[in-house]
RNA sequence: GCCGGGAUGCCCGAGCGGCCAAAGGGAGCAGACUGUAAAUCUGCCGGCUGACGCCUACGGAGGUUCGAAUCCUUCUCCCGGCA
């Protein structure tokens, strides 16, 4: 179960589970953090109401918790798992992909990022289109970090973007041919979205959001410290926006974010979309005839 | 009351006679996406238009000039200093 932030999903799929007798998977790129609780809306003890989480809390926000090493815990549980069934539900696209799709990471090494990010963006260009006169049309010229990467994988293992991009599962990858089967149902989040989203914020505020990024502060990580919510706070704990500041910017975050994973999964073929409703019970009613 | 500073597009903010529908940032909209992905990047972003183009715009009103967001006068409102 599928889609942007703030669409209700968490409470769908714990009830979606409850009904399967299932075990939940997230995907989502910041729950995966211990200590991130409030300002990643991370569902309670409560609230998971028995219902087994897993790839919540495995990481440390010192870390730099990566896609690969996300698709890599994730298969391990769909590999193991003795549940009857599994509830995917999240909205961090790429790891969704990572846990469902042929997928595969080239090895990484952060030294040699380190010096390729010292670089001209031209030079990297120069150097990759050099290797591959291809590469143009399958990597971002303009992006940095993507052409880094490119840069990186060649000189690691001496596959350019051409050589990727023709092996048969990039091929599926493309064609969102899974390596899993899955039913995949997308909960829009309707057009009271940005309602929701100003009163989850006020909530999470009133929850102790504050509190939670103060003591977390000084174990957050490059990436912790980019979570929506949690770099806006930090900067008014910072004093350089006032603290009204930092929930206003948060909620155009959030609400960008939405936008963002809408974006990411609507050209997911796979995916069913169902409309907005209301009410909780005809909601899941509505999910699980899709099912059907 | 006097002296000085300021009012710019949804917001912040540069411009200080023509190259200005007006830099830059934010927001908004659309999109990309295989080891940072809640990241990173791209395009659009006053109105009308497919486009050429036309219209409306830089607090209000006048004026100077071939030409004004930019100069002058005056009015309104903010901010700092002196009374």
């Amino acid at each position: 179960m599928l889609g942007p932030t703030a669409s209700g999903k968490t409470e769908m799929a714990i009830r979606l589970a409850q009904h399967f007798a299932a075990e939940i998977v997230s995907v989502d790129s910041m729950q995966v953090y211990r200590g991130m609780d409030i300002g990643t809306a991370k569902p309670t003890v409560l609230e998971r109401n028995g219902v087994v989480h897993h790839l919540i809390d495995v990481a440390e926000p010192t870390e730099e918790f990566t896609v690969a090493r996300f698709r890599s815990l994730g298969r391990q549980i769909l590999d193991e798992t003795e549940a009857p069934a599994l509830v995917i539900t999240g909205g961090s696209g790429l790891h969704f992909r990572a846990l469902v799709d042929p997928l595969s990471f080239a090895p990484t090494d952060p030294d040699l990022r380190g010096e390729l990010e010292g670089r001209e963006t031209g030079e990297l260009a120069a150097e990759l289109l050099g290797a591959d006169p291809g590469a143009a049309a399958l990597v971002d010229m303009a992006n940095q970090r993507r052409l880094v990467r490119a840069v990186e994988i060649y000189q690691l293992t001496g596959e350019t973007p051409s050589s990727r991009a023709a092996s048969a599962a990039a091929e599926d990858v493309r064609r969102y041919v899974p390596e899993i089967g899955f039913e995949a149902v997308g909960v829009d989040p309707g057009s009271g979205l940005e309602a929701r989203v100003d009163v989850r914020l006020r909530e999470m505020r009133e929850g102790g959001l504050v509190d939670e990024v103060r003591s977390l502060a000084p174990r957050m990580g490059r990436n912790a410290r980019s979570a929506v919510g949690y770099r806006e706070v930090l900067s008014a704990l910072e004093d350089e926006i006032s603290m009204d500041e930092a929930f206003e910017r948060a909620a155009a975050g959030s609400k960008k974010l939405a936008r963002k994973q809408r974006t990411w999964f609507q050209r997911d073929p796979r995916i069913r979309w169902i409309p907005w409703i209301d009410d909780p019970d005809h909601r899941l009613g509505r999910i699980l005839e899709t099912f059907d």
